[in-house]
DNA sequence: TCATAAATCACCCGAAAGAATGAAAGAAAT
DNA sequence: ATTTCTTTCATTCTTTCGGGTGATTTATGA
């Protein structure tokens, strides 16, 4: 659903940069009327329009498809869980975690368990995979 | 060292793609010397040729900047470490590693802390980062 | 206001993980 | 030949994880 909006705009933006562009390049079309001896000239700039433009749609494609498939944490994950789950994917120990979110040992365990069953995992490693299989958590680089 | 030569090769691939397209613009331009009708169809053909030259280099710059940093095991890790290092970022326990390279549980667990030391790390999710960060193992996903 | 969910903490227990050593056989290098 | 490295395995000990259960205190919503 939003799913299929979002990419939908996403195309129109592409089509209306491309309408503009040709808008550009009929006005450059008429000015150069002079052709005979700018057409050179012209083959010039719609080349590297286009390039530009090519670049852009290429590193825009590419960004969209690594992305979007955000999952917000919609499998009954609570906001403190997934706090905790960033922190489990930083590589911190039960302790750490529970020192970073100024709570007890116990308290962070039960959050932990709590994750590994509503993932459906057994270890940290996996809830920790599965965290970043479905984008539940924030990237680490790029 | 063999960074930047592997660098350098790639732009003079681009260049001479680069080229290649210039010479074809060369002949199209030569051959639709009755330009006066045909400078709408020249024009689109560049903008067509450099659209598609222009997403080709985009996507390739984008993949190229986003790997490029293997790291072979040059840490000091032996090949059977690297495996082993394998199976845990895949989240299994010491006993499934062990059962999966056919050795005890007591050597996957030597395996395992010597990979530890020599990452310089404590605990297996650090190693797993570690060893995703400096690009140690197979990538999960992409 | 009453039920429900979220967040907090405690206690117990067994299993897994990790640290520290030692050791031994085979491969590879010099 | 003799080191050096790799791989293998064992033992002991401590710490950390993870499961299970139960309880209290906010919030939130109906």
């Amino acid at each position: 659903m939003r799913k299929l909006k979002k990419l939908n705009r996403i195309y129109w933006i592409y089509g209306g940069v491309m309408g503009l562009l040709m808008i550009l390049l009929e006005v450059i079309h008429y000015r150069t009327m002079v052709r005979d001896i700018e057409i050179e000239v012209y083959g010039a700039i719609i080349g590297i329009l286009f390039l530009a433009f090519g670049i852009w749609l290429g590193t825009s494609l590419i960004k969209k498809n690594s992305q979007e498939k955000y999952d917000p944490f919609k499998l009954g994950l609570s906001k403190r869980e997934v706090e905790v789950l960033e922190l489990l994917a930083q590589g911190f120990s039960n302790q750490e975690v529970a020192d970073k979110l100024f709570v007890s040992l116990n308290t962070a365990k039960t959050h932990i368990s709590n994750i590994y069953s509503k993932l459906n995992v057994k270890r940290r490693t996996q809830a920790i995979q599965k965290a970043r299989d479905m984008a539940l958590i924030h990237p680490s680089k790029e």
